[in-house]
DNA sequence: CGGCAATAGTTTCAGTTGTTACTATATACG
DNA sequence: CGTATATAGTAACAACTGAAACTATTGCCG
């Protein structure tokens, strides 16, 4: 008998990657060419203007995002102005991250899109799929996370 | 009055590209360790497994990988003496790709563990629910299809 | 206090991925 | 037919990302 064979296109964790990357793709290529931003940039702009002031290990935390990319998108930020950086009273080894009034002038441009990028793609979602899907999401995100503990652990 | 903070949490393609990331990783993670195969190289097996003799091509266009991306793990694979790549009677610029009989043994061990890991990420999900997971996926790559063609259109 | 492990952030380096250029073949059209 | 354009696949190159090494500072504990 031979093996039987696995659908790739009904497995979901290919699924859920194909279709992430079409969103994101489709997203970071907008950012890119209307604001000359990328996406970890992107991240940060939205994570300083909703935190005030913020250290960079902190964003690494909620954004998920590497130490490294966030040192990286830190730079450019703050080499284009858009960010600056305020030694940390409570820390000298590291900075707290608010935006300039540039920063917050292109915040407040990007924004909309980002919004109106959200609501084109999810049109034909009802408020309570929307919901529905969100939770969805968080569910994996718990039990993936309990996974990596697991493989941690041995 | 200030601009109003977009909670970056709640943006859809943000929670979409975080959840799909923890869980590729997961599962790249594994793949790597288990069979010292990458995601691509997962792909192309599972592809050809389903298809049975296939051009790099047409793998491209069903899993969205670019050309380069499908070349680069077919010749990992052919050099592993997992896929063996027959010319095209068809087209003499092309190959057919297939399963040697070691490639469909290294499927008959991988293709468990995927649906293994499968069950334990969506364990907590009824079928159901499931199914409206994938559907709406399915809704949002249309979505996106969409705007990708808009877009080139100018 | 004083030394030592841990942490914030940056730099360096290696690996992966995609864009561009190239080769060989195929197809369209004069 | 034969020239021009498109396509399958590969190769060369550049950009992005993450791991490991490094610097500066902190905080613990003798």
């Amino acid at each position: 008998m031979p093996t039987p064979r696995l659908k790739l296109d009904a497995f979901l964790p290919y699924r859920l990657s194909i279709t992430s990357n079409m969103v994101s793709e489709l997203i970071a290529g907008a950012y890119e060419a209307l604001f000359g931003l990328r996406v970890p940039e992107w991240r940060l702009v939205a994570v300083i203007a909703e935190a005030e002031a913020i250290s960079q290990q902190a964003i690494g935390r909620r954004t998920r995002m590497d130490k490294v990319t966030v040192s990286r998108a830190a730079i450019a930020l703050a080499d284009r102005g858009l960010i600056k950086r305020t030694p940390n009273p409570g820390d000298a080894r590291s900075h707290l991250l608010s935006l300039t009034s540039a920063g917050e002038q292109l915040y407040a441009e990007v924004m909309p899109k980002a919004l109106e990028y959200e609501k084109r793609i999810f049109a034909s979602f009802k408020p309570a799929e929307i919901e529905r899907l969100k939770i969805m999401l968080a569910r994996i995100e718990e039990v993936v996370e309990g996974l990596e503990a697991e493989a941690e652990r041995g």
